[in-house]
Order: structure tokens, then sequence, then C-alpha cells
DNA sequence: GGTGCCATGTAACGAGTTACATGATTGG
DNA sequence: CCAATCATGTAACTCGTTACATGGCACC
């Protein structure tokens, strides 16, 4: 139950619709829990019948009604336990590193192109978190304690692509070499 | 169905039975992919079905027979037509981070201790790593072709883990200071 | 007049997890 | 005698993905 308590985790500093949420899970929590609008509706639905959340539905004119969901004191209590209970690492399960593999069944260019959308998917993504990290955390003896731990999630997801971009640079590498002693 | 695609991965070099497999997949390509002797068995049925792989019994004295399973032609020319097609690097999706992300709610030493504890894992499984690449690997200019792309796959995992380690200790030397700030 | 945004969902399916079931043999 | 290894699976459930459905308003 862990979509749970990612929503759990954004909706605790502010209450919002389902809708505003899957947006938000295309920034911020999404960096490190990715989620779809329908698996956010059918969660949402669930928690609050167990009374982790409680909506409260929005007219609205010129808009279709929302409702905004909000942590209930139950929730949070179950979200704060949820975070003291121990839990191990998630377990890899990369495509790109099946087919790394197995490379050598498939022509040299073929790989090597791929691995260069990926370097370029993972540059992508640095050069958005870097962006964020100006923005909002640049002077980061300043920052508020609540910030300091927002920005150690940040600090891994810099890490993360940088070393993906770094290993991609490996590989592709690799790739040209055996390209060339093929010659 | 990418399990399928791992399962294919490792029988393509070496046939076995379904629970050989799930043992390979302690090791070797379960550095990459998890997968549970359920799930294998489950996904092997439905290969054969498929005629992805066939199965031929043998019979065993003194150990129930087995299923040896070995990929077909076509299983061969579609798990080749599948590391051809362009993928998307997976999405994370990581307790730890949300835990850490709305850590500030919880008492220091509770996040403290869970990165310890996860900073343990990441090395031990560094530590496997380095004597996987000490064992098989040492001499990589000497390496078969084959060798070199199971090789980058090694890499890979020694680079992700180094990593891990890299930002645990980040995040636990910000909760120390954070710890020292409030006396 | 079409695209995109706001806002809600349902349905079907595929993948992953957890628990249970069976039964002989080998080794301490 | 107990635990581990070999070897197969079923069943129930949760989680994640893909596709479909509705409908008004704002903007170009």
């Amino acid at each position: 139950m862990a979509l749970a308590h990612a929503l759990i985790a954004s909706l605790i500093e502010e209450p919002c619709s389902g809708y505003d949420l899957s947006k938000r899970f295309g920034g911020s929590v999404g960096f490190f829990w990715n989620a779809s609008q329908q698996q956010i509706y059918r969660e949402l639905t669930k928690l609050e019948a167990q009374n982790w959340i409680s909506a409260e539905v929005i007219p609205q004119q010129s808009r279709p009604d929302k409702k905004l969901f909000r942590v209930t004191e139950f929730g949070r209590k179950q979200f704060i336990e949820w975070i003291t209970e121990p839990c191990e690492p998630t377990d890899l399960r990369d495509d790109l590193l099946v087919k790394v593999f197995r490379g050598y069944l498939v022509p040299r260019h073929i790989l090597r192109e791929e691995l260069q959308r990926h370097r370029a998917t993972h540059l992508n993504k640095l050069s958005v978190y870097r962006d964020i990290e100006q923005q909002y955390f640049s002077e980061s003896q300043q920052l508020a304690v609540k910030d300091q731990f927002v920005y150690m999630t940040l600090r891994r997801g810099l890490r993360l692509e940088t070393d993906a971009v770094a290993w991609c640079d490996e590989a592709i590498e690799l790739l040209r070499q055996l390209e060339v002693d093929q010659e």
C-alpha cells in the first residue's frame, strides 16, 4: 500500500482534488513515485472509505465541481506509523539492462542508439532537477528544516540521473570500441 | 511483458527448469529483474502456450521430474525484436524517498536508523558485486564480446549501489546536523 | 470551429505479492 | 528427528497500465 502513502505525503501539506494530485505527480512527489490519474482516483476512493482522508465537495461555477481531499487525524497517524516502520530498498526492474545483458544478439548500432536515447532522457531530467535546485534550494544553509528533507530527495534525483548519464557514456564507449574492432 | 523477456534472456544461453530459473533470479539476471518463484512458473506456462519456449520432461529417480525449458526459434526472434524496439527508463517508486520527503514528521533518530539500515544493505550488495567483478571480470581487456555486455550490466549495479551508499551518507550527515542544532 | 484545460470516473487486463499445498531425499 | 533442497504448482488479492467516456469553458 505505498501509493496510498505517497498520496498522503502530498495531501498532508496541501489538501487538493484528485485532478490536482495527478498533476502534482508530474513533479514533486511524482519524481519518486509515479502514478496515473486512474490509479490516483481509485486509490482516493479507497482511502476515503478507510477514513484516511475526507472529501469536501466544492461547487464551482463554470467548472465541474471538485472534491477537496484532506488527511484525517487517523490518516495522519497511519502515515507517521508507516514512516516509522522499516522497509526494504525497492528492487530493480530495468528493461534496458535486460537488453544490454544480451545486447550481443543485435547489431551494435541498435543498442548504441537506444543508449543515446536514454542518455538524453536522463540529461533532460537532470536539467529539470538542476533548475528546481537553483530556484528553490540555492541557499541550502538557510533552508527551513522541512525543506531540508525535501532537498534530500532532490539530491537523490540529481545523483540518480547523473549516474545514469555516466553509465550510458561508459556503455556507449564500450560499444564504440566493439564497432571499431569489427572493422 | 518484460518478465517474459527477462526469462528468455536467461534461458537463451542455458535451458533449465522453472526451479533453476527461480534460483538464477537470485543472482545474474535477478540483479536487475526481480521475480518470485510463483511469478516464474506462471510466466513459463504462458510462454510455453505462446510457443516462445518448449518443455521437455526429464524423468529423474530420487527427485521429482523436471521440465527443461528451451527458447524456440520463434521465441528467439521475438526476443531479438523486443531488444530492437525502444523502451523508456523505468520510473522510480521508492518508499524510502517518500519517507524522507516528509521525514520531519517523525523523531530524527528513526529516519537516521532507517537510512543506516539501507546504507548497510547497499554496501552488502556492493560487496557481492565487487566479488563477482574480481572473480569473473578482472581482466576486462581480454573478455569475450558476450561477457563485455554482461559486464556492462554489472557496472550498472556497482554504480547504483555506490551511489546509494553515498546518498545515504549525505542524508545521515544532514540528520546529524539537525540533531546537533536541536541541542 | 478545434485544441486544451478542468474535473470526474468505469472497465478490462496484465503484473506482482502472499499464502498455501505436496512429497521425496539428503545431511546434520 | 528436523531442516534444507529439489521440484512442482493453485488461489486470492493488490497494484499498475491502457483504453474509453462525459461535458462545459476559454482561447486562438
